[in-house]
DNA sequence: ACGCCCCCGGTTGTATACGATCTGATAGCG
DNA sequence: CGCTATCAGATCGTATACAACCGGGGGCGT
């Protein structure tokens, strides 16, 4: 049994990138709580977690509005994890204090090309979550707390945003290549190499989701 | 009237920098309802936020441990901070979107050193919040969102475990001197200049913290 | 003696009820 | 006609009550 507070976080996730809380529109306990199937009290929670992953705005005895995002604003977050995630590799290779299991890595990358090979949607939602785990690990094997509280919150934006977008199929093979090129990098010692492949790797993403990410001119893309 | 749940917020850091609640100690709702004479449920809203910014780790219906940091950890987490703030006057400069307020900024670094000239224990905790206020000024300035929601989190720890700590004259006035030289090289338009001294800067505070973070070693200083 | 199972106290998780606060509209006044 | 004060509705914030869950301790069987 999944505990009503997660319930209601993914209910509010899933209708945010479904679009039935659009950006710049409020989301009301009551209405949640009554679509979620569960009581006000997990529906603050989830909000307030929410917030702190920066999805919605509080405002204080008004509610939460979904805040919009633009191009501009998923560059700079992009800028964020180029520089957050090229310092975790780095950190991987040269301050190897968080245990790193290479070949679980490894064996990660084999099961996305399998799957990749395979295609399918199902299979490329299961590459994606499959590099979120990926990616992960690799902050945890920084040994850097902070760094492991930090970079999940910046995946979540343009995870919420950007569901539905499908990468073509090059930009996933490219995706993975340098997944298995982040892994040598840190096999060889050679800091520098890691966290230049990673900060392409983020950057490569980045494009991946620009090609369409304009939005319909009567959707406000902020809420204030 | 303040809110029950900053309340909550407050008696829990208070209860933290004072010893209180030491590292890898519990902390119960019912015990914090009761000091801060509020009913669990802001208690639990404060607990969640603490565990967003990493004071706290939450189990799952076992309730909230705090988190003890290592020497190490705060070099870690100033790593950080160096990079992110750094980043941020970069983007002051060169990507000047927010909009920047350089005659109150200034006017803050008076009032500031104004306060260090007059000494005293409270005029140096006011300093300490207007330091705050001057970075958050800059993160804002930064353009960059989601950096103005890491960023103060990076900043709790650091605060919630050496609050009690005092910096010396000589810190606190080199402190107020890049503060100037910082917004000298914004007002220059020089982004490497502004990005070398906030580097120092940060870097520097890490150094003024470290002259005695080693705690007494029957305290565990992590949780886990 | 050792290990397993069950029960019990304590704590968290959730639901519900009530009080506080804000927005928008409306009526009264200058 | 425009502005301000007031009120009603809606929504959030908090308190309280109850249910669910976890961990430890005692008893039982082997």
């Amino acid at each position: 049994m999944m505990r009503a507070a997660a319930v209601a976080y993914q209910a509010i996730q899933c209708g945010i990138t479904e679009g039935d809380y659009p950006p710049g529109s409020w989301i009301r306990e009551d209405e949640v709580a009554a679509r979620a199937g569960v009581s006000r009290t997990p529906v603050r929670e989830a909000l307030r977690k929410l917030h702190s992953e920066g999805i919605v705005e509080l405002l204080p005895n008004r509610g939460a509005v979904v805040v919009g995002w633009t191009s501009h604003d998923l560059d700079d977050i992009f800028d964020l994890r180029m520089m957050l995630e090229g310092y975790a590799v780095r950190r991987v290779v040269e301050a190897p204090r968080g245990d790193i299991d290479l070949p679980a890595l490894n064996a990660m990358c084999t099961e996305m090309e399998q799957l990749l090979d395979q295609g399918g949607t199902a299979n490329h939602d299961r590459i994606g979550e499959l590099a979120v785990a990926f990616h992960s690990a690799l902050h945890r094997a920084s040994g850097n707390r902070q760094l492991m509280s930090i970079l999940p919150g910046l995946n979540q934006v343009p995870l919420v945003h950007t569901a539905n977008r499908q990468r073509t199929h090059e930009q996933l093979a490219r995706s993975l290549t340098q997944h298995r090129e982040i892994l040598e990098a840190i096999t060889a010692g050679d800091a520098d190499w890691a966290e230049a492949v990673m900060r392409a790797h983020v950057r490569a993403a980045r494009a991946a989701l620009r090609t369409e990410d304009s939005r319909p001119a009567d959707v406000p893309a902020r809420e204030a």
